[in-house]
DNA sequence: AGGTGGTCTGAAATAGATTACCTGCCTTTA
DNA sequence: TAAAGGCAGGTAATCTATTTCAGACCACCT
């Protein structure tokens, strides 16, 4: 069995009062008897019961973070980001995903409410009014990962969705002087998606260029078969811009079967900045997400709440995009 | 403040062990008064506590999964098998990887002895006398993920490494007829890279095939930097056999610089199929490692080892491989 | 009717650490 | 020199849930 701060008190004939001062640094305690203490935790080799101290101090040590899925490198760039900022102040990160065996918001109230974490990390796609009730009577401070919109009153990190797709769309237009554009969007409950097609159409609307939507799923699949529809039209746009990399792909697979080349015959481009993205061919033209600082400003606010018990500013922190030219 | 077992003693006029028993489904409690007591922690949305619950009961329902790193898709899909698999038996997964702030050692070993985990995978590249001196007196049960090559005594899971090479050289000396191979190995101190490497070589002189090897990294840029030196020595062979596929994206990179063709004058496989691979032009041909079954596989024997504390046969699991031929 | 056995429930101990409060000693100061 | 104050360190309560042991109660059998 490991050793117990009431064995160390007993070898080192004090109370377990000073050994647990000594171990928290408490300064009510001499040189010496500090001293011999420290000696003994080391000769035993031991390590303070993480779950007993947590218990006692009703915190704990742990941060959750909740995402929808764990599957592509957007999640793990965000557990990186998160993992790297949390350990730094001595927290541990708990992944949790949805699974087949728990809905997203009952995992989210579970985390809430059976004291397991200090504090959660919570990636959405969009807000429902139910989460919302849940977050805003949580004992354990959260900080939203979210699209952006409708999230007054959380503290959250999100991507600057509508300025990246208006600044990728002003560019297809005045530089690359395309006309005729085509988006497709996201799921449409994605708070993503839907501001990225608001950042689309208002570059359009705004430089008088004729556009139009198509309805996608952010899988390479629904790229794939938007863009099979598409060419088996006869109205081509100049330029597809997919509202990420992946559907993207999906119009790559698409053009590429029918034996058309890209960019001369049409023009692809997405949002994200995924890794393939540079490897395909062509080089993808693409919107850049740092998606690393995102999980890691989210770490940041979330630690700050945990410190500071007392403060309810509401923080709402941005993660800049920035348009990456490639061949496409 | 969260209701506890206590108050919901006090309104159901009953005691807390018979709370207790109610929310462990414990027989010894007559139907009544088992509904009464369940109406009541559902009215008060009652949540047991579980860090008090795993400390009564001196366990943890935390899974620790110490990587090296959190990096690429192999993590995360890593990852993501461990956590589908230990959620759907009630645990949750710790992830940590080594960070700036503490050694892989250290880590293992805080985590061992700490008491917030009740058990741990750990993937390590080569198994080192001190980790193994670590492991060999751990309390809780450790599954290793591991290159395969030095475990014994260990529970682990690992990925048929040398049979991968052995039928992807095979291949390419039965198949495609090439007569001068060329493989670039993982770092030197790599069960992996040392295994893939021996299941080459083996094949290499089963069926007498010239063969030269080259010591790379892993890293994309340690593939294109040794084909930049291959190319310019004026022996070039059929074909280079990369340890991993980010080494022969590397060599994708260096080729194509160079204007020469994949596959027409010079052939390039890899080992691990990652997500890139088949996008990348020419798709790759490479050996595929069904990684989530790496970690569906690790968290199984782990859970098994959770559970039935006096099983002490040792686990090894070898994840088997496929070579996937596409146009390189 | 009294004994036996089984079922349900409660009282109390327990886990490992923290911490409020108290004691006793030593030093300082009037 | 006595009171006051400060400091080191001890005592004991506390946190929540589990679990052992014992007791209460009822039914059934002889």
């Amino acid at each position: 069995m490991s050793p117990t701060i009431k064995q160390i008190a007993s070898i080192a004939k004090v109370s377990i009062a000073t050994v647990s001062r000594v171990l928290n640094n408490d300064k009510r305690v001499t040189e010496k008897t500090r001293k011999k203490i420290l000696k003994i935790t080391e000769e035993l080799n031991y390590r303070p019961n993480i779950i007993a101290r947590n218990f006692v101090k009703k915190k704990s040590n742990l941060i959750g973070l909740i995402l929808p899925e764990i599957s592509d490198e957007f999640f793990t760039e965000i557990i990186k980001g998160v993992d790297e900022l949390t350990f730094a102040h001595g927290y541990y990160t708990l992944v949790a995903s949805s699974h087949k065996y728990e809905s997203l918001d009952q995992e989210i109230e579970t985390f809430l409410r059976n004291g397991l974490v200090g504090g959660i990390i919570i990636l959405v796609s969009s807000l429902n009014d139910k989460i919302k009730c849940i977050l805003k009577d949580s004992r354990i401070p959260v900080v939203l990962i979210s699209g952006g919109s409708n999230i007054d009153g959380f503290d959250a990190v999100s991507i600057e969705n509508y300025g990246g797709a208006f600044k990728m769309t002003e560019y297809l237009i005045l530089k690359r002087k395309y006309k005729n554009l085509l988006h497709i969007t996201g799921p449409q409950d994605n708070d993503d998606a839907l501001l990225r097609r608001k950042g689309f159409e208002d570059a359009c609307k705004k430089y008088n260029a004729a556009f139009r939507i198509e309805f996608g799923e952010f899988t390479q699949e629904s790229g794939r078969k938007i863009c099979d529809k598409l060419l088996k039209s006869n109205s081509l746009p100049d330029v597809i811009f997919a509202a990420n990399d992946m559907m993207a792909i999906g119009c790559y697979d698409s053009i590429k079967a029918k034996g058309l080349t890209i960019p001369d015959d049409i023009s692809v481009v997405g949002f994200d900045d995924v890794f393939v993205s540079k490897y395909i061919s062509p080089p993808l033209t693409t919107v850049k997400v740092q998606i690393e600082d995102v999980g890691k400003t989210a770490a940041e606010i979330l630690m700050r709440k945990v410190r500071e018990k007392n403060n309810h500013k509401k923080i709402i922190s941005k993660i800049s995009t920035k348009v990456i030219i490639r061949n496409s």
